[in-house]
RNA sequence: GCGUUCGUAGCUCAACUGGAUAGAGCGCCUGACUUCGGAUCAGGAGGUUGAGGGUUCAAAUCCUUCCGGGCGCACCA
């Protein structure tokens, strides 16, 4: 039930209808015009650029052609009781009474499904990707709560998503791992002591893992790097698979499909997709141009293949071998994404952070080349994370490394505050994420207000016995809301908008953003029966309009899908 | 230098992707609990949307030239 849909249908047939009437020929713009809410000054109901628009194509004077476009919707169009043409020839709806409570009673009737669309696509969401080589570090909670979201935002929409993470289980970094556990290994098992060279791992989870390793293996045989590689690479991997299982599980996420790139080695997937788009000619053989900026003393001058990725807008050919032959990281990621692409999605969706920015052009085009153009893919950036606490720039590196871990965050702040928090703010935004503040159980800290005017809500139920699950409809004949009301009923009109905007542009922080907007609107609706009887919910102990009990679950049904989309708790009681 | 992204109230950010008088929160000032949950609410002050130019009925949004911040610019992963 997305009433501007509904009458956006409505108004288009009925001005192509009646098209000799208002003396239009041209309607090149029709799907320009759009049906929105009017800023609140108006008090309308919907606001249309119709005449605008058309007045255009048509060359016509606005007002001229708003005053007819009028005059046409009030005979045609039922559910339009005023109509108001205002500034530079928009069309101010308000709607009647009776078509206000058949809308409602329309959304109270599909609750839990109001907002959601009939999509049925296949979509692939990979986001985290978190090297294993370690556990997650709060960078990684952004694109992870980020990536999440998105994907209950698509399957609300009736889409089928696999959520799946990339594991980079291959390379010279793994090496450097195990062997920085089985150095670690060592230290314990023979006292010799951890001499931290270059590209070694630092960290105490190293100390851990170890630790675990050797716990669970007792007979493990650590003498010699080469020999031991291939069993400690396995149980390395698998402890830090785990650990960063264990902290994407506290975040309430939960993966459908972990991919591993050495078993795309295994498969020898790199060579068959290289052979693919050779066949399609978009690879060539030849020397790459030395990196410009600042010299790069890695550069070579080999013969090598190359993908030609600038014909498909990226700024530079990228290698697909090494120096000495070996195929490159990204060459395996095009081969990952065209296994993604034999897996038939209609849609392919990457999560990634701020810096593998530059990377995009290069995998996206590969994309295309490799679906000849057919699927494209849509990569999505979280901006960093900068923590704070009380204030101050907050750095941590008692752990690990330097970096502050995701179990450093938990253990300071709740899931929840965690998850809210992260998608209050646009992704290509820097985010500014202060510890103390989070934890505050104030206005200051979105999460608790609305949560707070959900326990409100579920307080006057309480107080009435009322069932959640009990049917309540409006009385199309009595309804008549107050101002408070109309301002609640608009809001609630506009959650599917907020859904599908948030779904086109892959935006999910509108979300929070809409819902502590409706709360506001619920405590100011209850606070203002605290000044005046007249606005009391409540008296005696009895429900005084039976209609109020539909505006609460309207607002409790809308602020459930929103809650439930972003995988965020909603007590009862507070 | 190149690419990319951002620049909006003192601070942190929105703005239905080209719409009307640019909106919220924090902070500041003034008020509201004997009554449905004050983890709340009402009111006030606060703006040349970084700067200039262009496109049009309409620009924070699109184009262009500057200025300033972030990120990236290996054959690493």
């Amino acid at each position: 039930m997305n009433i501007f849909e509904y009458y956006l249908k409505k108004i288009n047939k009925n001005i192509l209808e009646n098209k000799d009437i208002l003396k239009l020929e041209d309607f090149e713009s029709l799907n320009n015009v759009n049906l929105e809410i009017p800023p609140q000054q108006y008090n309308f109901d919907l606001s249309t650029n119709v005449a605008l628009v058309l007045s255009k194509d048509n060359k016509i004077n606005p007002m001229d052609l708003g005053t007819k476009i009028k005059r046409l919707f009030l005979k045609n169009i039922d559910h339009f009781e005023k109509i108001e043409i205002a500034g530079p020839g928009f069309l101010n709806i308000k709607l009647s009474k009776e078509s206000m409570a058949f809308l409602i009673n329309k959304i109270l009737n599909i609750k839990d499904l109001y907002g959601s669309k009939k999509s049925n696509e296949k979509y692939n969401v990979e986001f985290v990707s978190a090297n294993p080589t370690g556990p997650m570090h709060v960078g990684h909670c952004r694109g992870a709560v980020f990536g999440d979201v998105l994907s209950n935002l698509l399957s609300f929409n009736g889409n089928k998503v696999i959520k799946e993470y990339y594991i980079n289980d291959y390379g010279n970094q793994i090496k450097n791992f195990v062997e920085s556990v089985y150095l670690r290994i060592r230290e314990i098992k023979y006292n010799e002591k951890f001499v931290l060279k270059e590209n070694l791992y630092p960290g105490e989870y190293i100390k851990e893992i170890a630790e675990k390793i050797i716990k669970n293996n007792k007979n493990i045989k650590v003498d010699n790097f080469e020999d031991c590689f291939q069993e400690l690479k396995e149980l390395s991997l698998a402890r830090s698979m785990e650990l960063i299982k264990e902290d994407l599980k506290k975040l309430g996420i939960i993966h459908n499909n972990f991919f591993s790139e050495s078993e795309l080695i295994k498969k020898d997937l790199v060579n068959k997709s290289v052979k693919l788009l050779q066949k399609k000619n978009f690879v060539k053989e030849g020397i790459l141009e030395p990196p410009k900026g600042e010299p790069n003393k890695n550069w070579k001058k080999v013969k090598r293949l190359i993908f030609k990725s600038t014909e498909f807008g990226d700024d530079t050919d990228r290698a697909l071998q090494k120096n000495d032959g070996s195929w490159t990281y990204f060459a395996n990621d095009l081969a990952y994404h065209s296994d993604k692409i034999d897996r038939k999605f209609d849609k392919l969706i990457n999560i990634l952070g701020a810096d593998h920015t530059g990377y995009i052009k290069r995998i996206s085009s590969a994309v295309l080349a490799l679906s000849d153009r057919k699927i494209k893919l849509n990569c999505k950036v979280c901006q960093l994370v900068k923590l704070y606490k009380n204030g101050k720039p907050f750095k941590m590196s008692k752990r690990a490394g330097d970096f502050i871990s995701a179990q450093d965050l938990l253990k300071e702040v709740n899931k929840d505050s965690i998850r809210f928090m992260m998608l209050n703010r646009s992704n290509d935004v820097e985010l500014d994420f202060d510890f103390e503040k989070v934890k505050e159980k104030t206005k200051e800290n979105p999460v608790y207000y609305v949560q707070y005017a959900y326990a409100r809500i579920n307080s006057i139920r309480r107080l009435l016995k009322i069932d959640p699950k009990d049917k309540i409809l409006v009385n199309p004949e009595t309804f008549s809301p107050n101002e408070f009301e109309e301002k609640i009923i608009r809001k609630i009109f506009e959650w599917p908008k907020i859904i599908e905007s948030s779904i086109n542009k892959l935006e999910p922080h509108k979300i929070p953003f809409y819902l502590y907007e409706l709360s506001t609107l619920f405590h100011s609706y209850w606070s203002k029966g605290n000044e005046d009887n007249k606005y009391r919910i409540i008296e005696n102990g009895r429900i005084k309009k039976v209609d109020t009990l539909a505006f609460i679950n309207l607002i409790a049904i809308v602020i459930k899908n929103g809650m439930d989309i972003l995988g965020v708790s909603l007590p009862e009681k507070m």
